[in-house]
DNA sequence: CAGCGGGCATTGTCCAGTCAATGCGAATGG
DNA sequence: CCATTCGCATTGACTGGACAATGCCCGCTG
């Protein structure tokens, strides 16, 4: 018999499909998608089958639902976001994002929440800092807004002995920047160690952050050191992945070498 | 009346519960969670029902489903994926990752795809290496695999008038680089932009990287300048998140600013 | 003792429904 | 004409089933 294997499933069909559709600008970001109605009709499978194939878009961060109006292929805006502003000394390409900087520049309104406390270490943060069990920390805690929209999360922490009594604590803007208040405190901040995970969001920073599902986060840790090596601060950025395009610029020294991760 | 108004659904109480277990060390990584089976019993709910709960985990990258074993707690052993080796002069703060350097050089075998091919430029390196629409680019995609395992995928573009003929077009491992082959070739590479967009892994590139679900990728894009600021090669990286720690050093060379994203 | 095969627990795919929540827009009332 | 209400299309949560696919384990066989 020639009994047709197709032995992928619907629901995959169904997600294969869209997908393709929404990659080739057959249907545009913010454009509607079918009704689940509309699409049980053309697979001819039940609600559930098809609803299956629409969840998978929605946790590819591809579409989301907005109920009772239907799904709409999603729209993303990054916005830059630049570890190191100290490097911009010669400008960048920036005519590549000649749209994006003019997007935030205007009529955009930042915002932010402060928050200080006094916080025991945790595990990532006295691995950095080099504490030992008792020692406790000051934390500054910041979520930033573009016109009321959170954008990211920014968590420093310092040894409390450090800052204690100082601007540092104070959860208001610091108008010369807490790193100009470490170094005022002889504690001046020359190097600084990246890290980044890539990750899903913690359901906290979902909330926090106002994440739709399928969207990634990079974490951001920054640990700056003094002259002599000392860590003084490490910093945890939370960025939300569909509104950021992390941006740095590097300048070679020596002869090239291989550029990326190569061993 | 006091009708309790317990408003969470029930699959959202399965997914929370687990996740607080998973995150308290409860069931730390590697351990079964319980069967779908186990979760209808204790939930008093149906199968549909503790699998949308099993499904939201999956989705976060928080367990993983071995049919027909069960579900499990996943494990994940990032390794560091470092932009910059050139600015390793000075040592970064390394017993910080000692264990996961170690694990890098124990035993593991590094290998890779190489494929050499002649395309037409899409969108993204066409703006970075600003070409005009008729001309082509050779196309230079690796995959790497430490002890057979995929680990990320690194594709660099040049202008084929550039490189044809030269050893950038063998498929082949260039021991002194293919950057030494563009310098001696009279493009020095001095220069570079980096922009890292964090987002949800295409199906092709789940594929090519046997993504499990709910892994993000950073996508690394690196462009390349000569240094007369002529853009010469465009590197897309793709790096899964569960697989690696993006790393990098800077210097402060100026009175330090405000770090992070601040405006 | 080694290899093969079948039972079995578990997850994967799918069906056919019910009732609830929600935001838009049309109908209604002052 | 404006404000309020209410119908309605659509998605969200959930029930209670069925059969398929898949590795593991155990028992059988040579």
């Amino acid at each position: 018999m020639s009994r047709m294997r197709t032995n992928t499933p619907i629901y995959q069909r169904v997600a294969d499909d869209l997908r393709a559709e929404i990659a080739d600008g057959t249907r545009p970001p913010g454009s509607q998608l079918p009704t689940e109605a509309e699409l049980q009709e053309k697979y001819g499978a039940t609600r559930y089958t098809v609803r299956q194939g629409l969840a998978a878009l929605v946790n590819e961060g591809l579409i989301v639902s907005r109920r009772p109006l239907g799904y709409f292929v999603r729209e993303i805006h990054p916005m830059i976001y630049r570890p190191q502003q100290e490097f911009r000394r010669k400008q960048p390409d920036l005519d590549l994002f000649a749209q994006l900087l003019a997007d935030e520049g205007n009529g955009r309104q930042p915002s932010q929440d402060i928050e200080v406390a006094i916080v025991q270490p945790n595990a990532t943060t006295r691995d950095r800092l080099k504490l030992n069990e008792s020692e406790l920390l000051a934390a500054r805690r910041r979520t930033r807004y573009i016109d009321g929209e959170p954008y990211n999360i920014n968590d420093s922490y310092v040894r409390l002995s450090f800052v204690q009594d100082s601007e540092f604590m104070s959860p208001v803007d610091v108008a010369r920047g807490t790193n100009q208040v470490l170094a005022d405190l002889g504690k001046p901040l020359v190097r600084a160690l990246d890290e980044i995970y890539v990750r899903m969001p913690k359901p906290e920073e979902v909330t926090r952050l106002k994440l739709g599902p399928g969207t990634p986060v990079a974490e951001h840790i920054v640990t700056t050191y003094t002259f002599d090596d000392e860590p003084v601060q490490v910093t945890i950025n939370i960025v939300p992945g569909d509104r950021h395009v992390i941006v740095f610029e590097r300048t070679r020294e020596w002869p090239p070498t291989e550029q990326g991760a190569s061993e």
